[in-house]
DNA sequence: CAAAAATATTTACAATTGTTAATAATAAGG
DNA sequence: CCTTATTATTAACAATTGTAAATATTTTTG
């Protein structure tokens, strides 16, 4: 379990032997199954998740309709980032896609964390770093490209995911509706 | 000149007469005139700027095109981040729309400051945490809302800008043509 | 102030997307 | 294994947007 998570944080910053026994204190271990609010729209993110299987989603609700905003995979820290930083109600909800297994961490314990190990400061900023270049890739991805080049962009780096993921999902995380996605899918076969 | 800085570093940090002689040292201000590019697409981004006076637009090329991915205005820190933060080369380029008033720093002496100043690193972190914060609103803005109804947000939050910037950059940055912007106007007056 | 450049709007047409509803295909649950 | 629920595709039509080109309008600059 905590292999996969020190091999995801490696590259980011090298843990002793000590700081290692103090992480597999803080996290804990959670098996969570599919279909699971991890966090609910207007209530504040207390909990942080690592993923070291499965998908999480993230999603907004527009006049009763579920708007995909990510699409979290292993590897990757899951949360509205906006509720859980400043620790305030959000409009983001988190809902597990697959059965996952998750490392998860309270907002609390890991402000404690960043007294126990220094160096965690230096991850998490790299962390929310990643993220905000994330955002800042698909945000321009939205400004330049048209949502066919948008679709022909996700098959090549998340195509995966289309395996995994019902296509509707991915259709709102593109910003377009179920037919129209289903239309250029077509269209692109050819 | 500073007063105004300080006044905008007041609510994230409350700054030492000693701190803000550093600060001064640090920053050195800077007149430029409109037009004048900051930074070049395929350049590493070696500067950050705080604007007292002015706009800064980012903007991406595609196909010859200009396209704006964000604009810069009194009171923010303008800067390509993914380029400046990785000191790598990017795809973005920084342009003023009007004469500009910044106070600029290096990332080297950016460094520094974070050595003499320890609060640095708190104001650093907020101000990259306000910038992924805006830059997920926009995201959702694209996911959630359809061009006009992102002309209608950004005409209340940012209504100043329409009479400050030519027409088709503001409808670059919100994703659609000038044709697209003019008929949404037109739309809208009714 | 006049000519040139930049910006904004309009028109006409094509292409794409949204909407709604029906149908097909697939997955899930008892 | 069959029924039900979920997901995906298709069709038909309306609305919106993109494209290209012409025309106004405004701003810049010599």
């Amino acid at each position: 379990m905590f292999e996969f998570f020190y091999k995801h944080l490696q590259p980011i910053a090298a843990l002793t032997n000590e700081e290692k026994i103090i992480l597999e204190s803080a996290f804990i271990i959670r098996q969570v199954p599919k279909k699971v609010k991890l966090l609910q729209e207007g209530k504040t993110a207390r909990e942080l998740y690592f993923i070291v299987k499965g998908l999480i989603r993230l999603f907004y609700t527009k006049e009763g309709e579920e708007i995909t905003g990510y699409i979290f995979k292993e590897g990757l820290f899951a949360s509205s980032y906006e509720s859980f930083l400043r620790q305030t109600p959000g409009i983001q909800t988190l809902e597990t896609l697959e059965e996952c297994d998750l490392l998860t961490i309270s907002y609390s314990r890991l402000q404690q964390l960043y007294e126990e190990i220094p160096k965690m400061h230096i991850i998490a900023r790299k962390v929310a770093e990643q993220r905000f270049i994330s955002a800042q890739i698909m945000l321009s991805s939205f400004i330049l490209d048209s949502p066919e080049e948008r679709y022909k962009k996700f098959e090549q780096e998340q195509g995966d995911l289309l395996l995994r993921v019902p296509h509707h999902i991915i259709a709102s995380f593109l910003g377009i509706t179920p037919v129209s996605l289903s239309r250029i899918r077509k269209r692109l076969k050819k």
